[in-house]
DNA sequence: CTGAAAGCGCTTACAG
DNA sequence: CTGAAAGCGCTTACAG
């Protein structure tokens, strides 16, 4: 590798210079400016970044904690939701990292996985910041992150302190939307199913249900509320165990598309049809909730702009800024044929 | 952030000291060792991972480099049959690379995105060694990255020097198994879906299935092949293109699960029912697969082993050892319901 | 505008 | 067995 000194000494000037130079700071006159940049040119010189972040305390990296590193899902099946959801937004996260100049940083952490564990991981390698992806809300990372003053940007997590805030999608509305989608459509009894209870969104989407009951004159009957993993298999069990205890309901609004292909199996192994004899929702809008027949309802999150605003948040946190109001992203009800009128009784 | 310097004050010993004792080389006496570890606990100290780096020439990390990160897909749609399938893979090589204590690493790349500038990249940040996801098999880092002698190993798609090798499923074995299931069936006109021609794999599968032909004293007519993007979407266009021109023809190989979803949907359209009419196989085995109606009959790949594995060649490769067989790992038809006897004519 | 010197936090020959 | 010193490749006050 090529070093300052080597493109200091063919451009005839100190390595101060050509640091000066390359980083663009300090008054250089034109023509020093012209033979370091061809020395360096030609010499093929970029700086080594990991003396850049010796000598600047820190490096331009950014690290990236993802759910399922953490939880321990090393030998579960492929298919759970997040994944699919997230892999989306994981893509925009890449990209506006990219953008400003940061690398994305994956640390391994082999002395225990305790919380402190982790912000010592990202301590000795000296990160700016980090984007936590979907952490389960009883994650001890989040209060550890926060308490360490580490900048970070949670998704689909809650967590704030003065160098931390988070990005989530409006799960109350999204909810309300779709269960006033099914009022309007006629149905009376619906059964709802919600993520695991670590998760707060299910809590969520049950209020915005809630509310939703509730200016229609209704309300929730707790026995219909299912709690399963966000995935296929499970949900398709706890709907299979509905469906053996009782019936009187005539649409079901699952916590992911997922969920409800999951559901969709279950109901269809009953002979059941959708709409017809059940409705059926999701949430996310994944690509495939248009493919699969019938064409699955559900809502729509922005994965663009849950990745891209998250790391512009965390550039500001990295920049100084402190105490920042968390995003909340609007969701949408996407209508199509897996929900339809209530069965006249 | 806690020094070696304070922890050598602390014990009352030299930093050299400190270091051998933390990195567990050279002979110290328990005495010594044992008041350097309290020390160290104490302060709670951990080396500087970046300084470490640094005075070694080379950090323990390995680059990760992803498809969707090249590619440009910055405003596809997901959905994307590669990120399903290899989201799994990298939950793997996360793992495996954890295990062996290595963080892993997405530099960004401002200059230009040119393969010197991606090899600089990797230079630069001193990483140990990449490993790369399912490239395009034109994609100019290939050469680049064996070129520049940094241990790589590429997952779907082939590479090879002495510091470079690779993994990739048996895909001519995995098209001849679904093949030979098709003719078993009675199935004599089978049309294909295959990647994109930048995609090696779409080549062999044809090849797997030509041979599997061969063997029945058949051959492939080249009408009934079709090319189109790894998602739901292109596949769907394709099919609703190749049923508007001919129909003679009784099963439909995809390319990937997903592929055969937006085909069975094509199929739906057009009022043409799988198996019944038409017998459907997909590659890949996404949990998906056994979810969706009919279940679909696809190709199973080891994901595990395919980051695993990956992992543990490139751990060799940066140890020094040169020139790795690839791993080429074995698939296998897992068979359910949207394949099914040809219809009699 | 430019450079000599110090220093970031480690590790590793080299001595003893 | 232990330590003083050099050095990894940069950047940044401090001088001039």
């Amino acid at each position: 590798m090529v070093t300052s000194d080597e493109v200091a000494r063919l451009a005839g000037v100190s390595r101060t210079t050509v640091s000066r130079v390359l980083s663009g700071s300090g008054r250089i006159s034109e023509e020093v400016r012209q033979r370091v940049l061809e020395a360096a040119a030609s010499l093929g010189y970029e700086p080594n970044v990991v003396a850049q972040s010796m000598v600047r305390q820190r490096s331009r990296t950014i690290a990236l904690g993802l759910f399922h590193v953490e939880e321990g899902l090393s030998f579960s099946r492929l298919g759970e939701t997040k994944h699919y959801f997230y892999l989306d937004v994981l893509k925009y996260i890449e990209e506006e990292a990219a953008n400003a100049g940061y690398d994305l940083l994956q640390p391994s952490r082999p002395l225990g996985r305790t919380p402190e564990s982790y912000v010592r991981a990202l301590q000795t390698r000296q990160v700016a910041g980090a984007v936590m992806l979907a952490l389960s809300s009883t994650d001890p990372r989040i209060p550890a992150l926060i308490q360490a003053h580490i900048p970070t940007v949670f998704i689909d997590a809650v967590g704030q302190g003065p160098g931390a805030t988070y990005v989530k999608g409006d799960h109350v509305s999204g909810a309300r939307q779709v269960t006033e989608h099914l009022l309007a459509l006629g149905h009376k009894r619906m059964a709802f199913f919600v993520g695991p209870s670590s998760n707060m969104f299910g809590m969520e989407r049950l209020f915005g249900a809630q509310q939703a009951l509730a200016s229609a004159g209704r309300s929730l009957d707790p026995g219909l509320v299912r709690q399963s993993g966000w995935n296929m298999q499970q949900a398709y069990e706890a709907a299979a165990q509905l469906l053996s205890e009782r019936r009187d309901f005539t649409a079901i609004i699952a916590g992911s598309d997922l969920m409800a292909i999951g559901i969709l199996r279950a109901l269809r192994e009953r002979g059941l049809h959708v709409p017809g004899d059940v409705s059926l929702s999701g949430f996310d809008d994944l690509e495939l909730a248009s493919y699969i027949d019938p064409g699955l309802t559900t809502v729509r999150q922005d994965r663009v702009a849950m990745g891209r605003s998250a790391i512009q948040l965390l550039l500001r946190l990295i920049q100084g800024e402190q105490h920042l109001a968390p995003f909340v992203l609007p969701t949408q009800l996407i209508a199509r044929q897996s929900t339809g009128p209530a069965p006249s009784v």
